[in-house]
DNA sequence: AAAGCGTGGCC
DNA sequence: TGGCCAAGCTT
């Protein structure tokens, strides 16, 4: 049988918005913006880099230190890569952090200093896709574009039931939502659609008897709503091993080296290590270190999970004398720069194993 | 167009 | 505890 529901109204969702809006430090409230207070373009650019693929309670601190420490486009525009990288270290998806001093320096470059008004040319700036074009435009000039992002791809394909598996259903999504974006508060009707995805129509137990359209959702009528959104089958995460080396010297200090610009971790600071072999069961050990010296395994390896594969990194470390000097293009941290180097999670973590305490500023 | 690309929290 | 998940983009 059909179970009978009537049409999502915007209007409702608009309703729900005006009462239950989270409160976040790059949002404007929709009381402030029916009174006419326009967002900062920089800011909704800002967070919505960092909120790719990132929760909220992560992004928030980030968001706030950038922006003390960067105001402007044009404060991010002036500074030097590496301090970008520097403040982005531990917030992941590195190429975001590249991408967004590219963005800065092309808007300050080619537009005077002044985001493109238009999703069209915001997406053609580095970082920007259609998800962020749409979403920056409808958020600061209201423009009525179709945002899609995961919390509306999960909401609307409960609400109409959409049995097409992602990321096929992409473009039928997209076409609900450009149906259903009001002409006149797109950019409320946005971070709406992100606030009911992410407080009440969440990806288990949805809170439907709170929900503005409960009696919407043909999903919900069925009682199938969790079943949705259908999914593709991911393939599974293979796994690699390899060797890290913790040279410290008897001052604290600790050997590090850059990455290479592009792939994985790219353009981020690492100790020395070996090549990650996928599938290896014994991995190589000293004669694979940077230089010569009495190097001890630590008993438990690092075990570090990426995307697309999962990571046994045996940690090795030896003890130097202060004048030894770097080899190679790798350079001596001092125990206090360490907290400040663009370290990943992952390094912070060896490190962490072969000398506890060292990368969190102490005393 | 499918794969590559981080991390931390949750159950 | 391991799999799943979070405001995607690039190539």
């Amino acid at each position: 049988m059909i179970p009978s529901v009537s049409p999502p109204r915007p209007a409702d969702l608009l309703a729900w918005y005006d009462r239950h809006a989270r409160r976040l430090p790059w949002r404007t409230p929709p009381a402030e913006r029916r009174a006419g207070v326009k967002p900062d373009p920089y800011r909704v650019w800002l967070s919505e880099i960092m909120l790719q693929q990132t929760n909220v309670t992560t992004v928030k601190p980030y968001f706030e230190a950038f922006l003390a420490r960067w105001p402007t486009v044009a404060d991010l525009a002036a500074a030097p890569t590496e301090d970008v990288m520097k403040a982005w270290a531990g917030l992941g998806y590195y190429s975001r952090a590249r991408n967004l001093k590219a963005c800065a320096d092309t808007v300050l470059r080619d537009h005077g200093g002044r985001f493109p008004e238009t999703s069209a040319g915001l997406r053609e700036l580095p970082g920007i896709g259609a998800y962020t074009s749409a979403a920056i435009a409808a958020i600061a000039h209201d423009e009525p574009a179709a945002v899609v992002d995961g919390n509306v791809e999960r909401v609307l394909s409960r609400i109409f039931a959409v049995d097409t598996p992602l990321p096929g259903a992409k473009k039928e999504i997209s076409a609900l939502q450009a149906q259903l974006t009001p002409s006149k508060r797109a950019g409320d009707y946005a971070q709406a659609m992100m606030d009911l995805g992410a407080t009440l129509c969440t990806p288990k137990r949805p809170a439907c008897s709170l929900c503005p359209w409960e009696t919407a959702c043909v999903a919900h009528a069925r009682g199938t709503e969790e079943l949705y959104p259908r999914k593709a089958q991911k393939a599974d995460r293979p796994e690699r091993a390899g060797a890290a080396f913790v040279a410290i010297r008897a001052d604290g200090a600790i050997l590090l080296r850059k990455r290479p610009e592009r792939g994985l971790l790219g353009g981020m600071t690492e100790v020395p290590g070996s090549d990650w072999i996928q599938g290896a069961k014994t991995v190589q050990g000293p004669e694979a270190a940077p230089l010569a010296a009495d190097w001890q395994r630590v008993a438990a390896p690092v075990i570090h999970v990426f995307t697309h594969f999962r990571l046994t990194l045996d940690i090795w470390h030896a003890r130097l004398p202060d004048t030894h000097p770097a080899p190679g293009d790798a350079w001596w941290a001092s125990s206090a720069d360490l907290p400040h180097e663009a370290l990943p999670s992952v390094m912070k973590k060896a490190i962490e194993a072969a000398a506890p305490g060292a990368t969190c500023k102490r005393k």
